[in-house]
RNA sequence: GGCGCCAUAGCCAAGAGGUAAGGCAGAGGUCUGCAAAACCUUUAUUCCCCGGUUCAAAUCCGGGUGGCGCCUCCA
């Protein structure tokens, strides 16, 4: 597999550390309010990535954290006249709720940044240790320009940074590009522990580095977030957790691009976003997933309603075609494959192959999609028009539909496969008036059906029924 | 100012030297008692523009134009 690191502006044959092992680390949310439509893009992208791998045979631990600890934190509980652990754990039961809706499993392991202070503490003690920290007043910093490597990620030269650089009003760096790594308590009601250097909390970047360092190790396989962590996040874990371990800290970085609302970059500082919550409440979470993945990764992709639309229709073609293979298995017959149908069969292991070259291409989720819409097209030309179908031809689509989507975490929707004895009794009513073609009742039984939500559809192999929202 | 990304049909979107996938929407048709679903036909002689390299360029190089991002909390 092929994966384009940041590291190296490349795409480079995937190697892990161990082989069939993957360690991968995500920066998860900041656990302050619902997630954004734009923090959905890298948990659909990255759970599908460890979906790949794991169905590639490798045994994959995937950290991702909750900072539930900060600025914003601290700003929101005040707000909300609540604690910042209530807050936290709140929007943590909140994350999960959106993720399941999104099919984005739960991680290997979520460590929280308040769960883990002993970690950070040793490492922000280590790099102190290696001469890489300061401690002001109660506040440590990490000096930037004793790492050699430095920007190295986002390949931006020193001297170009620093001239962006501020320093706010109150920090006492030696440096503009110095950043902290533990926030001395400013008031009582701040949420603070006990440390060598007093009361406090750690900075953002060092958590990262912490739960990297304690959960997955030293070195780890790849490490993944946003495009908009590169700088500065990004960069300061490796500079922390390099010199705090004199290792290189992460293999491959990965990194997805923006969700944008005309054209713009959405994100909570803007306020141009859509929670999750809000978008569920108009389009299933499988929707917004297949519209995630059917675009590359590391493009940047606009958000609409409009979109959303046509992402819907696109999943409801896919979904047909599940139904009515479902239906047509129910009445195939179990005999031996025909001749064209053999010819099928084997067709079914080119279109595998092409989505496992479209997988080992960077991710390129939106070309196994198309993967998907090719067995549609090739299962709708040789099963559906028939009215009698080898079971094993019908069934081998649907495994591979399905494995596909395994991968994906899209296409496992299984509709209900049972009617009550009222519709039951009118489906058999509306056939009999057809074969009687009375034509006036039949469509007035159907109708009323379809009042039930239920559509009838007349096929070749019988009357199909599906059920509608 | 520094670093970087993007531009492919009405819309979305793959393709990254070998002659433009796929989806949505639209139009016409086939099948159907009528529908639904599906299928067929149709929608880019051309990939923002101008040069160059090459037998061959949407793909590589140079120069434009337009859009976006990071450099400050952000996925």
């Amino acid at each position: 597999m092929r994966i384009y690191n940041t590291l190296t502006r490349q795409k480079q044959e995937f190697v892990p550390i161990a082989e069939n092992e993957v360690k991968m680390y995500a920066c998860g949310p900041t656990v302050y309010n619902y997630i954004h439509i734009g923090n959905a893009r890298p948990l659909i992208i990255f759970d599908t990535l460890r979906r790949y791998m794991e169905y590639r045979g490798m045994k994959v631990t995937f950290v991702q954290n909750f900072t539930d600890v900060d600025d914003k934190m601290i700003n929101r509980a005040k707000e909300e006249n609540t604690t910042v652990k209530q807050l936290g754990e709140r929007f943590i039961d909140e994350y999960f709720n959106d993720a399941k809706a999104l099919g984005v499993r739960a991680a290997t392991i979520h460590p929280k940044a308040t769960e883990n202070i002993d970690a950070i503490i040793d490492v922000i003690k280590k790099l102190e240790e290696n001469g890489y920290a300061y401690c002001v007043d109660g506040d440590v910093y990490f000096a930037a320009k004793k790492f050699a490597g430095y920007g190295k990620l986002s390949k931006q030269p020193l001297e170009d940074l620093e001239a962006g650089a501020r320093i706010e009003v109150g920090e006492k760096k030696r440096d503009p590009m110095d950043f902290a790594l533990w926030k001395k308590q400013k008031e009582e009601s701040e949420p603070a522990w006990e440390s060598p250097w007093g009361m406090g909390r750690p900075g953002w970047h060092i958590e990262c580095s912490a739960m990297v360092n304690k959960y997955l190790g030293e070195t780890i396989d790849i490490h993944a977030g946003g495009q908009d962590l590169i700088f500065p996040h990004h960069e300061n874990e490796i500079a922390q957790s390099e010199c705090a371990n004199g290792k290189p800290f992460a293999n491959y970085w990965m990194h997805n691009g923006y969700i944008n609302v005309d054209n713009r970059k959405m994100s909570k500082s803007l306020g141009n976003f859509f929670t999750v919550r809000d978008v569920l409440k108009k389009f299933d979470g499988e929707v917004i997933r297949y519209f995630m993945l059917a675009a590359h990764y590391r493009s940047p992709v606009n958000f609409s309603d409009e979109l959303m639309e046509q992402a819907k229709a696109g999943l409801e073609r896919i979904y047909t075609c599940i139904e009515n293979l479902e239906f047509l298995l129910e009445n195939g017959e179990d005999r031996p494959l025909t001749e064209s149908e053999a010819e099928y069969v084997k067709g079914l292991d080119a279109f595998k192959q092409k989505f496992l070259d479209a997988m080992d291409d960077d991710l390129n989720t939106a070309d196994a999609i198309s993967v998907v819409f090719d067995i549609v097209y090739a299962a709708n030309t040789a099963l559906l028009t028939e009215s009698k179908n080898a079971k094993e031809a019908v069934a081998k689509t649907l495994d591979l539909i399905r494995e596909i989507g395994g991968v994906l975490g899209l296409f496992q929707k299984r509709k209900e496969r049972s009617l009550d004895a009222e519709v039951e009794e009118l489906i058999e009513k509306r056939n009999k008036a057809r074969a009687e073609k009375n034509w006036a009742e039949a469509d007035a039984i159907r109708d009323k059906l379809k009042e039930m939500n239920i559509i009838l559809k007349d096929t070749p192999a019988g009357v199909q029924w599906s059920y509608v929202e």
